[in-house]
Order: C-alpha cells, then sequence, then structure tokens
DNA sequence: TAAATACTTGACCAATCGGTCAAGTATTTT
DNA sequence: AAAATACTTGACCGATTGGTCAAGTATTTA
C-alpha cells in the first residue's frame, strides 16, 4: 500500500529532550530541536504536534527511565538511598550545567498554574519513593524508629533538589558532598 | 536652559525588577516592562541603554536592599542567622512564587558563562557572610570548636537557595520548616 | 507499472522580539 | 517671547518566534 520506514521516533525523542533538558521548554527554539532531532518543520509538527506536545513527551520518557532506575535497583533501602545520592553526586558535576530536567521544569513553571499541578504530581512520586524507602528501611532496622519518614522524605527531596541545582550553578562534587553529608549524617548514611 | 523635572528613575527601577523577579530575564518582554514602569520605549532605552543593563541594575539594587538588611541587624551571630532563615521562611511561601531574583538568575544564567561569573560572584558573597557569623558565633562559644565554617557556610548557602526555590515550587511553610530544621539542628538554631 | 500512501521539505505566515530614531511636547533660562 | 534643552512618543526596523501547508519524493501493494 505505502510507504512504511520512519526516522527514529525514540531518537528523536532523546534528542528533543537534550535541548529542553539544557535550555529548558521556552528558551529551545524550534530551529533548535530541528537541528537536534535532524527533522525538518514539517516532519517534526506531524509526529509531535506542537513544541509544548513534544515536551510532554520528553518529560514523560525522562521520568520513566528515572523510574526503571529506581525499580531495577536490588539494593536495601539504606543502600538504595545511599546509590540514589551518590549517583547524582557523581552525576551532577559531569552533566554540563543541566541539572534535572523534572526539576527544572518544576521552577520554569512555577508561575503557570496548569502546568505546575502535573509538575508537582511528578515531584510527589519521587518523595513518594523515598518515603517508602525509608519506611521499609525502618522496619528493616536499618533506621531509628524515631525517625519520621514523612518529614525525612521532605528532607530528603529537598537534598536531591539542591544537588541537581547547586550542580547546575557549577559547585564542585567536594561542595556537594558537603552538603549531601549535612544532611545524611543524621540517617548514619555516608557518601 | 532647559527642562528639569523627570519620572522617577528608582520606582521604574523597583517596578522592572518584579518584573524580572517573576518571569526571569529572558521571559521577561519589553512590553511587560513598559507597562510595569509606565514609561514608553524610547524613554526606557534613553534612560536605561538596553534591557540587560537594566537588568543589572535591577540585580544590583536588589543586592544592596539585601546588604542593607544584613547589615543593619544589631543580632548576635546565632540571633542573626535564626533571623535570616525565619525571615526567609516567613516570605517565601508568601512570594508569589518569585523565589530569590539571585538564585533564580545564577540558574537562568548557568550556562552564560559570562553572565554566570557575575552571579556567582554575588552568590560568594553571601557565603562568605554566612561564614563570617559563623566564625563570630564561634569565637563567642555560640557554636562548637569542631564546627567547621566553611563547610558550615556552604551548607547554610545550599539551605537558603533551597527555601526559596522550594518556596517557589509552592510547597508551605511546614514543609519549609521541616527542611530547615535538619539543617539547623546541627547548629541548636531552633526555628 | 500504476495507484495509493506516507514521509520530507522549505516557502510562507502572523506575531512578537529587542532596539532605533525622528518628530513632537514640555520646561527652563535668557 | 525666544532659544535652548530635555523628556515623550509611536512608527518603524530586521530578526526570530511557533506554526501551517501545498508540493515533491519515496515506497509499497495491486
Amino acid at each position: 500500500m505505502a510507504r512504511a520506514k520512519e526516522f527514529d521516533t525514540e531518537k528523536a525523542i532523546d534528542q528533543a529532550m537534550e535541548i529542553f533538558w539544557q535550555y529548558g521548554f521556552n528558551r529551545s527554539s524550534l530551529s533548535q530541536l530541528t537541528k537536534a532531532t535532524g527533522l525538518h518543520k514539517g516532519s517534526l509538527y506531524a509526529a509531535f504536534k506542537s513544541k509544548e506536545h513534544l515536551f510532554q513527551i520528553c518529560l514523560k520518557r525522562y521520568m520513566n527511565k528515572a523510574a526503571n532506575d529506581f525499580h531495577s535497583s536490588h539494593l536495601g533501602p539504606r543502600e538504595y538511598l545511599k546509590t540514589f545520592f551518590l549517583k547524582k553526586l557523581n552525576c551532577a558535576p559531569k552533566r554540563k550545567k543541566r541539572g534535572c530536567l523534572l526539576m527544572n521544569s518544576s521552577l520554569e513553571f512555577a508561575h503557570d498554574t496548569k502546568e505546575k499541578k502535573k509538575l508537582n504530581t511528578l515531584l510527589d512520586g519521587v518523595q513518594k519513593n523515598l518515603k517508602s524507602a525509608l519506611v521499609k528501611g525502618q522496619e528493616l532496622g536499618e533506621f531509628s524508629q524515631e525517625m519520621d519518614p514523612d518529614k525525612w522524605a521532605e528532607r530528603l527531596l529537598a537534598l536531591a533538589f539542591t544537588i541537581e541545582n547547586m550542580g547546575k550553578l557549577g559547585k564542585d562534587k567536594t561542595f556537594l558532598v558537603n552538603i549531601t553529608n549535612g544532611t545524611l549524617n543524621a540517617l548514619n548514611i555516608d557518601v
């Protein structure tokens, strides 16, 4: 009947994601996106409807990757948390100042009520994951019974946020390790 | 000889600052700036040369205000730090999600080498102020001799950054107090 | 091969961007 | 009043923005 071949959609999404990640939604222009993906305007709009829609797709893909990382881990809760932050510490300074796509976007859309709601939901998901690790760790006796998992999930979320953003500002690993220990010491996690 | 009257320059700067503060440099359009200041394009450019220059002026004014707040305080070091963070905690959620102009800008220009240098200098200044309060407090016996003022200045800077940005994301005061205590407890400062 | 189909392409669009500038309008001193 | 001097104003500029679309180019089935 008709032609079948296609450009690699997933690859194009990854490449667009790089642009959004580095520049944010608003400062990523169509010309940057077409250059990065190798697609021409028409194809890009045929495949992804709009710039905003493409952004949503990229964000979803980004979150799925992160979630897979999370669930594929077979570590105990405490080791998992340690690894979680160690990975952030190692990546953040190498990331060409991109920070974290989710947190970048949350800040960028802070004044956009509609968009922010979606993003907050995603952030809450991260916080829930952190909490469940804390609860599990507490059940296993890895953390004190006095430790309040809700409070500490908030603190760990804030810490992750801070590592990403301070890394984006160009702070080196020593700085990041220092602020991380400032929080994690209380949980007896050393990075 | 000639006309003398002028529009109120300082007031115009404050009004432009509001726009930059809320929307960031790039997303603040000239039409927003002219509407906010009440100036027409020509006047605005006659008075401030360019959008970028106006931004620099606004940032300088913002920092001067903050510095005045800092130096007009007559509190002891520990009380001073407590007040510093208490003020942030009270302001952050009320601020219509503007966050802190300095930190917003640092993130916005994270990939702009030239601009970032200036901003990092300003951030370093804040860190130095925090350190000097810690050193002074240590001399007065308010803080333990084991406390490393350099390390703690970094942690307090990161904390300030986090409060501002989490407030910008819409987190409520309870959340912010929690993450603040997570850090300040170790210095025996309770907010 | 021919019709059908889907992908590719760049010319084109209105809107907006940051920025300029000449002309007009006040105000002041002489 | 007249000359001198600012401040005010909006028309205008080229560039770029996100987005559309008709025409062209492959590919595939009948």
